[in-house]
DNA sequence: CTTGACCCTGGACCTAGGTCCAAGCGGCAC
DNA sequence: GTGCCGCTTGGACCTAGGTCCAGGGTCAAG
């Protein structure tokens, strides 16, 4: 009953036929049925299951970490255990982001308020995202890390 | 005084000499002084710009914004207006994705608490990230839409 | 004057996550 | 039976953000 080609597929989940073909090749979707000429035949259900990929991408998950959360949906604890705790350090992550964006919006509101006669109180208004190791643990994503702090400078590069 | 050859600048910063070469290249550092052999020679202020700038890419702006912000530290005002209306999008993204995370820790410490006495309620305790539309919003960053909803399936893809 | 650590350039390569293309079937309407 | 659209494959290409390499110059020490 209404099973679907991969143009119908793509269609219904909003995406493109060479995605679903990416995801076949990546593991994100097992290898459909075929017809006699070869054709990939879904089922409806697939359309979801490409949906909740595409969430789970937007999350911030790999399409590691995505196989890992399609598991846990099928069903399977063992992998909810693993994933859960990525999904601990993304919250952590996220709410981190949360918080210097929030003094990142505020300094910049504050730059525009006061344009020319309250402003200069600071000489370099958005240097203070550095200046006192405000704006470092999310560098915590790279491989190499970085622990701002100790060195203060000054604002400007002239040179 | 106390200038700084790449190698130097790289280790300081906590970065590669190449990242350092491909920041050049795309702007996100000036050009620097050279000594008379074409050796780069760099101020101990651009130790700071560099750990700016990771710190940056670590919060989700792209190379691209991260020249903006730069332009903002440096005092363009100007440039803060148009960085301010990203830096919101990005918090609002940061939020959301706060929600969504929340939503799926708890999703999984439910199936990790309750493992085979009570879990069992729900046939497919993690499908609810997709099933009410929750886990839909954060695909916004994706340019084609997918607005979950209306069509709800089953849980596993029983092939 | 040689050795070794450092620097230069241009360009190839890498991971993620796709996206596009050409050549060649399949299938259905007219 | 001939259009035409949709499907197949393999492989090239794309953006971001780097990373590495080869071939060659620089500089200080021994």
């Amino acid at each position: 009953m209404s099973r679907l080609r991969i143009g119908e597929l793509a269609e219904a989940a909003g995406v493109r036929k060479d995605t679903i073909r990416y995801y076949e090749r990546t593991g994100l979707l097992p290898a459909p049925q075929r017809t006699s000429a070869g054709y990939r035949v879904y089922h409806p259900a697939d359309v979801e299951r490409i949906k909740f990929v595409r969430a789970a991408q937007g999350l911030g998950y790999t399409l590691t970490e995505t196989q890992a959360l399609l598991l846990v949906r099928a069903g399977d604890a063992l992998a909810g255990s693993e994933i859960l705790a990525v999904t601990r350090v993304k919250l952590h992550e996220a709410l981190a982001r949360v918080e210097q964006l929030k003094l990142i919006e505020t300094g910049l509101e504050q730059l525009g308020e006061a344009p020319s006669h309250e402003a200069e109180s600071d000489p370099c208004p958005i240097l203070f995202l550095v200046r006192d190791g405000r704006l470092s643990q999310l560098a915590a994503d790279q491989p190499e890390q970085i622990s701002v702090g100790e060195d203060h400078t000054t604002c400007t590069g002239k040179d």
